[in-house]
DNA sequence: TCATTTCGTAAGTCATAGCTTACTAATAAA
DNA sequence: TTTATTAGTAAGCTATGACTTACGAAATGA
């Protein structure tokens, strides 16, 4: 659930790949791992991953489960990088004003 | 400079470390090293992981290296997660939709 | 009840990422 | 022109992360 979590899962490309297949909405084990260069348990242990990031969340389907986007843990990354954006962009704000002093 | 290598570059807690030290402005790898819990080589390598990934720049100033952020790079990440939250956003608004049709 | 489908888990393999120490290079300063 | 600073590179070690196959579990349908 930490911001450590959740860069490590978004840091193996089949993962990323894996969770980008969710943009749309949710998806069942099986055709998240068509197209996917992997096994299907290798796709399972991604899910793992993501799901223990707080990333993505299941929902069961009779014998499917359906994963989709955790937006609250999306949440969480797109605000880190938009905090970051802002504190840079000041900082160089900053670093152009003392150069002209 | 792809976003691939700046995953990867991000997914290192120490070398994520280093990156947020540079938030305030330019630092010398000696600075950067300080606090870290591992060597100034180490430090180095990590530099140079996030400089070609297109997360850091870097400026020589006498015997010292100034890294500091490249906003150009980091302004990538920050519109990846922006997209990725409003496609995702969209697509649960349309199952709400969807569901209630 | 038995077979199918869908999926997670266990166990083991292999490449590599992150670290270390030793060194080399380049600038500054004495 | 030596001596100190500062920092990148080389080489090697070790833990671990991403995969595989084999198996077990739960829901569905005959």
């Amino acid at each position: 659930m930490t911001y450590e979590m959740k860069f490590d899962a978004l840091s193996c490309p089949t993962r990323r790949s894996v969770f980008e297949k969710l943009r749309g909405g949710a998806l069942s084990v099986g055709v998240l791992a068509e197209g996917v260069p992997v096994s299907r348990p290798a796709v399972s242990q991604h899910l793992k991953v993501l799901k223990d990031a707080g990333l993505v969340s299941e929902r069961r389907d009779g014998v499917r489960r359906l994963y989709s986007i955790d937006r609250a843990g999306l949440e969480e990354m797109r605000d880190y990088f938009d905090r970051f954006w802002d504190e840079a962009l000041d900082a160089y704000k900053r670093s152009l004003e003392t150069r002209d002093a």
